[in-house]
RNA sequence: GGCGACGUGGGAGAGCGGUUAUCCAGCGGCCUGCAAAGCCGUGUACACCGGUUCGAGUCCGGUCGUCGCCUCCA
């Protein structure tokens, strides 16, 4: 079996994937918080993490993956009282536009998408166990993370206390202990439409605890993989990590995993700057094999820049698979694949490195269309299905329609007659009809002139 | 200010000290009546300055620049 490596951000470091049991990996990938669509770069961590899922079961591995949705949060209840609706109505509004944009992606669906809302009596046993414990505290209805009970806080970000920015102002303040300490649980205020009963009184569970009895509920302690977008590393991470360690004595994951940014203008895509383009609009727009593809053509931890040039890159390549099927048979590829299908798995074993295993199938594309010989799809099929492309190769037979294959018939007989113009003319009148005409040497074909 | 990361050819993007990355675009050729698709070839690439080394894009130090986090954020 091969080495899988993947970067850590607590050591900082590409390691091996240690696994609890032989086989089994368990992922957690903090998803979105469900207050408006999702855009481009709340879908990275959704492809990525999907798609290291198919490599590790590839590998052989049997993958859990966890993909939480926030629906309890400041932000939520600051939305739905703009819009003059329900947070709950608005929380399963956006589920729903979540559910239904990611599926499109074609990736399946995540093991298990836990709420925060169906996790509140876990949520409050858990800050029961850091109060007893000594790492929390309640006050007037709040309870708070004592984060200098925790001696090994700010190990993951690799921070020190005393350099953290004391963000001044923050809404209770004055009931903390200590600046750096943060809500486990946040009394119920006025205007707050949702609210659960805990021994400290009415109230709402903090982000960073809910993702800790999530992944803790689900998979576990010390699992193998927790994922997310390079902007949770701190504080969210960071507090996820203390509050497990503090209340269990373990670590809540052996390897933290960071995706890079998705930029729009050289800047993050981020709904509070507003530069955001809504993950349905760029499906609508360029289909999900162009989407995936572009995804896959930059390192995950890399801040992938968005435009409509790399987007246009991507489909051309993607046309490049297709394009290569119509040649390929069904069936084992020839010798000069093995190696070729070996460094494309390699390739993802360091890291996860999907630009270099992207190139290895182009590399594997080039060597199919040199060879004279019929060439066989197996393994270019297995390298894509890791991606979820592997439907880039079945060739839709697309059947012209007949008016189509008559003009088809008709430039075939001005081209025996090597009457050029005619026949020119001809094609010309069938691409205004949406077919594209190329002769090969089996004779001429129609293919779609936009497949997409 | 602190922490993390990054600066590669026209564009994107790999490269874990010594060999053509790859994709898109351009140019030349082959194939073709012409196209399309494909193949072959091609372009002073590694921000700058030092250092280590027989040899550095690849390691070390510094300079300049960019981005992310330090507040909600995938």
């Amino acid at each position: 079996m091969r080495e899988i490596t993947l970067h850590d951000t607590l050591t900082g470091r590409v390691l091996p994937l240690r696994t609890r049991e032989p086989g089994r990996v368990a992922i957690y990938a903090c998803g979105p918080t469900v207050y408006g669509r999702i855009h481009i770069g709340n879908a990275r961590p959704f492809v990525v993490f999907a798609l290291l899922k198919r490599f590790l079961e590839h590998e052989g591995y049997d993958v859990t993956l966890v993909a939480n949705i926030t629906d309890v949060n400041d932000k939520i209840y600051a939305a739905a009282s703009a819009a003059g609706i329900g947070s709950v109505a608005l929380a399963q509004e956006m589920i729903a536009h979540y559910l239904a944009d990611t599926d499109r992606l074609g990736l399946g669906r995540p093991d298990h998408e836990p709420l925060a809302s169906e996790t509140i009596g876990e949520i409050i046993d858990l800050i029961q166990i850091l109060i007893d414990r000594g790492h929390a505290y309640a006050v007037d209805g709040d309870v708070y993370f004592a984060v200098r009970s925790d001696e090994h806080y700010g190990e993951l970000t690799h921070r020190r206390l005393e350099d953290l920015d004391q963000g001044e102002g923050r809404e209770g303040a004055e009931r903390k202990r200590d600046p750096l300490d943060f809500a486990l649980w946040k009394g119920r205020k006025p205007g707050e439409d949702t609210a659960w009963d805990a021994p400290w009184g009415a109230g709402r569970p903090g982000w960073h605890i809910e993702c800790s009895a999530m992944a803790e509920k689900l998979l576990g302690l010390d699992f193998e993989i927790h994922g997310g977008g390079s902007d949770l590393a701190f504080p969210h991470h960071e507090n996820e990590a203390a509050q497990t360690r503090a209340a269990h004595g373990q670590p809540l994951a052996r390897l933290w995993v960071h995706n890079g940014m998705v930029r729009l203008a050289q800047e993050k895509m981020s709904k509070s700057i507003g530069n955001t383009l809504l993950l349905h609009a760029a499906l609508d727009r360029h289909g999900r094999d162009a989407l995936i593809a572009y995804f896959c053509a930059g390192h995950y931890r890399q801040p992938l820049e968005y435009d409509d040039e790399r987007m246009e890159a991507a489909a051309a390549g993607v046309n490049r698979f297709r394009e290569v099927a119509r040649r390929l048979r069904p069936g084992p590829s020839p010798d000069w694949s093995a190696p070729l299908r070996m460094e494309f798995f390699d390739a993802l074993a360091e890291d996860f490195n999907t630009p270099r295993a992207l190139a290895t199938a182009f590399d594997w594309v080039r060597e199919a269309n040199r060879s004279s010989a019929p060439v066989g799809d197996a393994d270019l099929r297995e390298m894509l299905g890791v991606f979820a492309l592997e439907n880039l190769l079945d060739v839709e037979v697309v059947v012209a329609p007949e008016r189509a294959q008559t003009l088809m018939r008709e430039r075939e007989a001005a081209r025996a007659e090597r009457d050029w113009a005619r026949a020119d003319a001809l094609r010309d009148e069938l691409h205004g009809l949406g077919w594209a005409v190329r002769d090969s040497p089996d004779g001429p074909e129609l293919t779609p002139v936009d497949p997409s």
